[in-house]
RNA sequence: GGCGACGUGGCCGAGUGGUUAGGCAGAGGUCUGCAAAACCUCGUACCCCGGUUCAAUUCCGGGCGUCGCCUCCA
């Protein structure tokens, strides 16, 4: 398996610190406002990761953090007259919300950056003893210049950023690429106590502090989206390393933006889609289909002909799954699943590995038409969109959940009486329209057909008698 | 200006020094009462200019263009 290291632009062999078990860090968003669609690209790139790597036999630890206290939490705090904690909660239900919609796993710990105080407040504590902090008022900034390796992630040359640095006048900094460790307490601002007086942390520290805290000093995979390189992940590296003496993370990798009209989505714009809307008029993993054609790290244009797109993909493979359902205990078809780990081994190559599971799909289908033997190949297929969190849950779509009233009235037009449960007044419309056709009703036939289509049940007539899905 | 990524058929999107990516859309066909689904066939694509090579979309150089980061950001 191998991987692009985005420290140092490498390609190189992934390898645990630990055989068999890999540590993963991720960040989460700032639970400050509803998520937009770039959040979900960020967090279903990292969910495939992970499944492959569990899929690949690792003891996967996947930790995601939320950043639950931040300069822009307390400013809609205030904006809505509430406290930071019910602009946190709420936006982080949101968030989860989407996360479970798209097939996102939850992370084997979430750890939040305010309950972590302690391990941060240490973890300053001990920069300025080793003399990478230092105190300025009731600030705590970390010196960059201590720290020999600052800006190597994102390949950068101090004395460059300073010249073009913004000059904030009456900066207490030593130097004015210093970042804040810990920020002072302002009236009115959440605040903890601390030897350095009554204040909150700055941006980048819960990072650092809670990835040791769960994951030791050094990640195996440290993940998060392309804009966080510079300075959110170069600080944590100076920060981490600052206190361990160890590096950081073996391998750094960062996906691709969500474009819109060819520019990045950003919440801080309103150049955004909502996440939470478009999951709702949309079968939400159709959208994660969408993510999952290109690379994870390219960025990847948002727009409605391309999630239409996706969703008449999406519906193709809920199509074969439908034709071939019930593949338990059937042995894998062995070329397929190589193909798709070569695919994946290949730094997570989804648009590949999507690339064969349409080509076996297409095989699979040839074989049923044939009268062949596909389930080999289902399989296969079914095995891959596991590992890629592209199966829906049993409970949702295939159920008839909310339509007896409508099924009901369907049967009465048609002079039957209604079954003892949904599923039986469905089935004595079916025989009806199946009688219809018998003798040649046509009329009767499609009237049926076009009624249960306008409640959202689609029939579809096989050699092998009715089958119906809902759409 | 610095750092990084990228320019592929109608659209999206992989990839390779010479041999089919894949999806969506479109055309024709098979099946079918019709429809849907499915299958078969069809598009000789690789920003421009040089260079290397028997051979370049793929390697090298230059140009043009797009995007990301350099400030909060997935």
């Amino acid at each position: 398996m191998e991987v692009l290291n985005t420290l140092g632009r490498v390609r190189i062999p992934f390898v645990p610190e630990h055989d068999g078990s890999v540590g993963i860090y991720v960040c989460g968003p700032t639970v400050q406002a509803n998520p937009h669609v770039g959040h979900g690209r960020s967090a279903v790139a990292f969910d495939v990761i992970r499944r492959y790597l569990m899929y690949r036999g690792y003891a996967v630890t996947y930790v995601r953090n939320i950043t639950d206290i931040d300069d822009k939490i307390i400013t809609a705090a205030n904006e809505q007259g509430v406290s930071i904690e019910d602009v946190a909660t709420r936006a982080a239900e949101r968030f989860e919300a989407t996360q479970d919609a798209l097939g996102v796993l939850r992370p084997d710990i979430e750890p939040r950056a305010t309950d972590h105080i302690a391990e941060i407040i240490d973890m300053i504590g001990d920069l300025i003893v080793k003399d990478h902090a230092y105190v300025a008022g009731g600030d705590v900034y970390f010196a960059v210049r201590s720290f020999a390796h600052y800006a190597r992630l994102s390949n950068r040359n101090l004395d460059e950023m300073l010249a073009g640095a913004r000059i904030a006048t009456g900066d207490i900094k030593r130097d004015p690429l210093d970042f804040a460790l810990w920020k002072a307490a302002k009236p009115g601002e959440p605040q903890w106590p601390s030897p350095w007086g009554p204040g909150r942390p700055g941006w980048h520290i819960e990072c650092s502090a809670m990835a040791r805290r769960y994951l030791g000093d050094t990640l195996d995979i440290h993940g998060g989206g392309t804009d966080l390189i510079f300075p959110h992940h170069e600080n944590e590296i100076a920060q981490s390393e600052a206190v361990t003496g160890r590096p950081f993370a073996k391998v750094w990798l960062h996906n691709g933006m969500v474009t819109l009209s060819g520019e990045k989505m950003s919440k801080s714009t309103g150049h955004f889609v909502d996440l939470a809307t478009l999951l709702a008029d949309h079968p939400p993993l159709a959208i994660r289909l969408f993510y999952l054609r290109a690379h994870y790290r390219s960025n990847v244009e948002f727009s409605p002909d391309l999630i239409a797109d996706a969703v008449a993909s999406f519906e193709r493979l809920q199509s074969f799954r439908r034709r071939h359902a019930d593949m338990e205990g059937t042995a894998l078809d062995a070329g397929i699943v190589a193909a798709f780990e070569t695919a994946m081994d290949d730094d997570f190559n989804t648009p590949v590995a999507l690339g064969v599971l349409f080509d076996a799909v297409r095989e699979g289908n040839r074989l049923s038409d044939e009268g062949g033997e596909a389930t080999g190949v289902a399989a296969a297929v079914e095995r891959i969109l596991e590992v890629l969190g592209l199966i829906p849950e049993a409970t949702g779509s295939d159920r008839l959940d909310g339509l007896a009233a409508d099924l009901e009235g369907l049967a009465a037009e048609l002079g039957l009486a209604p079954g003892r449960g949904v599923e039986e007044t469905l089935e004595r419309v079916i025989d009806h329209r199946t009688e219809a056709r018998a003798n040649k009703d046509w009329s009767t036939s499609d009237k049926i057909r076009d009624g249960l289509a306008s409640i959202g049940i689609v029939i579809e007539d096989g050699a092998d008698g009715v089958a119906w899905h809902r759409k």
